[in-house]
DNA sequence: TTAGCTGGTATACTCTGTTATACTGGTTAC
DNA sequence: GTAACCAGTATAACAGAGTATACCAGCTAA
């Protein structure tokens, strides 16, 4: 394998690794909800109209364990739940970024007809 | 709903649009593969490992109903059928480039431990 | 002539992401 | 006391994305 395919093996995989980790329908809408500032589970469901508590309830569990995610509970009365985005978690600012400005322009483009 | 919170469901809505078009295991992969030069059949087929055929032909036609791809058959002898992405295709560019920095970066990152 | 390439289609199946609906237990407000 | 909020869990079912395997017709090179 030349060195030309050599990379564009490597580029393959590391576009099918992240495809891997934030394959789906919710797991960007979600991270992004929460780097927009939104913290509780309710709070968060409703600034993801269509999503179930269930769907919800899962992937903040395993992007919770994949170190995306924080979950504190704070014991006071009532107890309250916050979410919070790791740094790690943050990285994925240039892919959303990207992919809000592809679907704009999508939008803008559909509209144009 | 205030300034603030209709950019948010704009972004929202941008964001899962994008999912909706490129969404699934494979999209993004083919798309890359034909960026990259593959124009034939089995050499796209052979450029994504784990595709399959069915899976290939599924998305390469729906993509071309999209307008996302070209498909061109040369009826020379033997006929040859050729795919090439269109302008349209090329916008997910910046999409793409920053799964693959994301991607490669998160190797790094496991390589480390 | 037989093996292998091309560009696919056909059939059947699995799997899991996703939905739908209901429910729990505790707290607060009216 | 009852309605509504919080943060979820339980159960069941579904749809379709994805897999597995075989096969086709036409061509070609050994």
């Amino acid at each position: 394998m030349d060195v030309l395919n050599r990379d564009q093996a490597k580029e393959r995989q590391a576009l099918q690794d992240t495809i891997y980790v934030i394959g789906g329908k919710w797991k960007l809408p979600i991270i992004n909800s929460i780097c927009n500032g939104n913290k509780r589970f309710r709070e968060i469901e409703r600034s993801i109209p269509g999503i179930t508590t269930r769907m919800l309830s899962r992937e903040l569990k395993e992007m919770e364990i994949n170190k995306l995610i924080t979950r504190t509970v704070t014991p006071d009365t009532p107890v309250s739940v916050e979410y919070e985005s790791t740094d790690y978690c943050k990285t994925f600012g240039p892919v959303i970024m990207a992919m809000i400005d592809w679907g704009i322009a999508h939008r803008e483009k559909i509209k144009e007809r």
